[in-house]
DNA sequence: GCAGACTACGACAGCTTGTCGTTGTAACCC
DNA sequence: GGGTTACAACGACAAGCTGTCGTAGTCTGC
C-alpha cells in the first residue's frame, strides 16, 4: 500500500492543513476543537506525530512551537487511495468502477464533461 | 455510508462467491482454507453472517446446508467504496482524483481509450 | 434414534484509533 | 536567575473492529 490510509481524527488534522497550507499545533487545537480542554493538545501532537511517521506531513522544527505542512496534497492522497481500492478490488483496473458509476448516472453532467475533456487532452 | 467496508477475510470470501456464483460454508473453507483445521468452519459461519448482517450476501435456506450468493456485484461494490472516498476526500466529485491519475499517467493507453469510449456513449 | 454435518452464537486476542496524563524542555517576563 | 507559560515527546489505555475458536443446538438420512 504506497499511500496508507488515514483514519478520521488524521482526515481532519490534514483537512485543515490541506485548507491552511501550514499550521502549529496550537491553531490545529483552534481550529478542530474550538471548546475542548486542554487535554486535546496532546491528541493534537499525537495526530501530528502519527502523520509524521506515514509521511503525510512535514514538521518544521525552526522555531520553537513547529510548523507543521501537507506533504502530499488531497487530490494525490484521494488517487492513492483510488489505485489501493482498484488494486484491492479490480485487478488494479479503474474502468469497471467508473464505468459502473457511468451506468448508474452516479456522474453529473458537468462532471462528464470535465472528465471528456480532460481525455482529449491527454 | 451507502457501502460499508468489507475486511480483508470478508472481501476474501466475496471473491470465492463473485466468482462461482454461489457457494454452501463447506465449500468456501475447502476452497479458502484448503489444509486447514475444522475449527474453520465456525470461521466461515461468523464471515458470512457479518456478510449478511451488512447486506452483501443472500443466504438460501432451501437446503440444510445453506446456500450463498453475493448481493452486490464487484463492480457495484468498488463503484459504492469510489463514492464513499469521493464524499470523504474530494466533497463528493471524482473529477479531482481521475485528473490527478491521468496527470501522473497512472491510467494504460487502453484504459484511457476504454473510458473515452464509455463517455462517449453516455 | 444415532452419527455426521451444519447452524448459531458467545468469547476472546490482536490491532488500530482517539484520548489523556506525565515528564522534560524551550521561551519569556520580572 | 526564578517562576511561569507553552510546547514536545511518549507511555498508557479504553473502545471498536476483525479474525478465530469452542460449544451448544438442529437437521438429515439411514
Amino acid at each position: 500500500m504506497t499511500v496508507p490510509k488515514l483514519a478520521n481524527a488524521e482526515l481532519a488534522v490534514m483537512e485543515r492543513l490541506w485548507q491552511e497550507g501550514s499550521l502549529t499545533a496550537r491553531l490545529l487545537r483552534e481550529q478542530l476543537y474550538p471548546d475542548a480542554a486542554n487535554s486535546m493538545h496532546g491528541t493534537i501532537q499525537r495526530l501530528l506525530q502519527r502523520l509524521e511517521d506515514k509521511g503525510f506531513i512535514h514538521r518544521d522544527r525552526d522555531r520553537a512551537a513547529h510548523l507543521f505542512s501537507p506533504r502530499i496534497s488531497r487530490d494525490a492522497y484521494a488517487a492513492g487511495r483510488l489505485e489501493a481500492l482498484a488494486d484491492q478490488v479490480t485487478g488494479g483496473s479503474f474502468v469497471p468502477m467508473i464505468t459502473h458509476l457511468v451506468e448508474e448516472r452516479k456522474l453529473s453532467d458537468a462532471d462528464m464533461e470535465r472528465l471528456r475533456r480532460l481525455l482529449e487532452d491527454g
